[in-house]
DNA sequence: GCCGTTTTCGGCCCGACTGTTTTCAGTCG
């Protein structure tokens, strides 16, 4: 048996479907495949116990031909029908599917006719001027495909969910000065607060369409017109963020606010269960015998349908339609929940501000309590403490508290976790402290189980509380270390020893599902801002995005406890 | 390839936009 988890099975499946549909099998058996990649990403199973408890099938989309499929690749550690079309069709056909406006079956011709089998040989059959030469191209498509080509190169466009959520906003207050603009929504991704996105989705209700279409590519901020139509703009701006603005009228807002939010696979299950029940859902309404229903809302939809209301971070296809359906979505927590950030960096280490000014932030914020938790001492970089700064820190917590009556000061530290498991500070140290927080920052090219045993120790200590940014990955530029996510599960609720959800924009880790994962164990949860400056306490509402992406409730997560519940809870009674 | 309170065969979500086509295929969301 190979180790191999769901997301890489699912990469097997979905570069299987993807040659397949080049190849030009049956679309609807190819659809198949990518459905079954699809299934096993969402869902928090281990693919290998799956496969020993034969409960494999069991999942919908995955079928007897499919079960044998992932059984024969996780015996032999590789595909043999993935192998055998590779050796018919080159992989780099695959990469070709990831220019935009080059799909399959363009990506068919190109191979069957030109020979093309990458994105270098697109580029020269481009140039030569080869491309437009085969039947359902033309000088057009060859123009599109340069540029798209160009833009595929130049830069990976994944937009982080803070820059998103900001660069939105300054669109939103230019677009709402123009007359014509009723009403304006971000839709798509980002109003599902998704980590990274790919471009910026707004929805306009409004009148004179073409006026408002006109309006939105000529502002200031936008560098060039990606696309016009009667409904539609498409601008790329100065910060070279994509984004598509989409006019309805106000009758039409509410259904397609619904579509446009998505997710897609979201969308597919609720047309499925609109037409079950008699409906037609699309962009424009829903309808029933061709008559319009009126809609005053969003929440109408899922009214008529018999849903319970699905907040969007919720809307990915992962069991919402369903719980919607029997009353049992969760209680999403939200921002006002949060008592308190419990991982904060002072000057004392590489923070920028005094304790006392981040007290002052957390005071204006409303927020019972904070922890003060800088680096310990072999972090040096990040300038950590040696056992005699954090005494100093720790005499000007308590001189800081007597000025404080208002707010809890907890005295922490985030210890360095060693590459071999032991901690920074030897246990006399931590056991004059309100917080541990313990974390790995170096040493990421361990392998999976000398990690996994290095976070496994950490957790054994009895003072250490909080596992910060378990993962590891800085999104855009780090990918998340190789970590045992079931032994790392199950030691934190043996040790009852929480998992941090990092709100620092560029980590949000642990992600959504490994937190819905976490949920299922029984493990709970802190939500930290990590701030090194008081800017970034404001993280608090992506880290909160991510938990209710994760399905998590209030008393899913320990900063939302009133403070003596949460000292009682620190000092383990 | 998957699936089934009309089904083991015959469907599989739906529509806009684009470019190329002269009635539509491919891509995208």
């Amino acid at each position: 048996m190979v180790e191999l988890s769901n997301k890489e099975m699912a990469t097997i499946l979905r570069e299987l479907a993807d040659l397949l549909e080049i190849r030009g099998e049956n679309r609807f058996k190819v659809r198949a495949y990518y459905n079954a990649a699809r299934r096993l990403t969402a869902i928090n199973q281990d693919l290998h116990q799956l496969v020993a408890t034969n409960r494999l099938k069991e999942l919908p989309g995955i079928g007897k031909g499919i079960t044998a499929l992932i059984k024969e690749t996780l015996e032999n550690g590789y595909c043999s029908t993935l192998e055998e079309i590779k050796r018919e069709l080159p992989a780099g056909l695959l990469e070709l599917l990831m220019v935009p406006g080059l799909g399959p079956k363009k990506a068919h011709h190109l191979f069957y006719q030109l020979g093309i089998e990458d994105i270098e040989g697109l580029k020269k059959g481009l140039e030569k001027g080869q491309v437009r030469e085969l039947k359902g191209f033309g000088a057009k498509t060859e123009q599109k495909l340069l540029a798209s080509l160009e833009e595929y190169q130049s830069y990976q466009k994944l937009i982080i969910l803070q820059h998103a959520l900001l660069h939105s906003q300054e669109l939103i207050e230019e677009l709402k000065r123009y007359q014509g603009v009723l009403q304006i929504e971000r839709a798509g991704s980002i109003r599902r607060m998704k980590e990274v996105t790919g471009d910026i989705d707004l929805l306009v209700a409004g009148k004179e369409r073409a006026g408002i279409i006109n309006y939105f590519i000529r502002l200031p901020l936008v560098e060039t017109v990606t696309l016009q139509g009667e409904n539609k703009g498409s601008v790329r701006t100065e910060q070279g963020i994509q984004v598509d603005l989409r006019v309805v009228s106000p009758a039409e807002f509410p259904a397609a606010l619904q579509y446009f939010t998505g997710s897609k696979e979201h969308n597919v299950r609720l047309r499925e269960l609109a037409k079950k029940s008699g409906y037609k859902l699309n962009e424009y309404g829903l309808f029933k015998d061709e008559q319009r229903v009126e809609l005053k809302s969003e929440q109408d939809i899922y009214r008529i349908l018999k849903l319970d209301y699905i907040i969007p971070e919720l809307r990915e296809d992962r069991g919402e339609l369903a719980a919607a359906a029997a009353g049992k979505l969760p209680v999403s927590i939200s921002y006002q929940d949060i008592k308190g950030d419990l991982h904060l960096h002072s000057r004392f280490s590489d923070g920028v501000h005094s304790i006392e000014e981040l007290v002052q932030t957390a005071r204006q914020r409303g927020y019972q309590y904070i922890a003060i938790t800088d680096h310990s001492q072999s972090l040096r970089v990040a300038h950590g403490m040696s056992p005699e700064t954090l005494q100093q820190q720790l005499g000007e917590i308590e001189h800081l508290q007597d000025k404080y009556s208002d707010i809890k000061i907890l005295k922490g530290i985030e210890v360095d976790i060693n590459s071999d498991g032991s901690l920074d500070y030897p246990d006399q140290i931590l056991e004059q402290l309100d917080l541990v927080i313990a974390a790995i920052h170096t040493g990421f090219g361990q392998g999976k189980a000398e990690i996994t045993e290095r976070m496994i120790k950490a957790m054994e200590n009895p003072y250490v509380k909080i596992i910060a940014h378990p993962q590891g990955r800085i999104l855009k530029k780090r990918a998340a270390y190789q970590i045992d996510r079931e032994r790392l599960m199950e030691k934190a609720r043996e040790t009852n020893t929480c998992l941090e959800i990092n709100s620092s924009a560029y980590r949000l880790d642990l992600d959504d599902l490994t937190v819905r994962m976490a949920k299922g164990y029984g493990v709970k949860l802190a939500i930290n801002t990590d701030s090194h400056h008081r800017n970034e306490f404001d993280n608090m509402i992506l880290g909160i995005a991510v938990a209710r992406r994760g399905w998590l409730e209030k008393d899913d997560v320990i900063n939302t406890m009133e403070i003596e519940q949460l000292l009682s809870f620190l000092r383990g009674d």
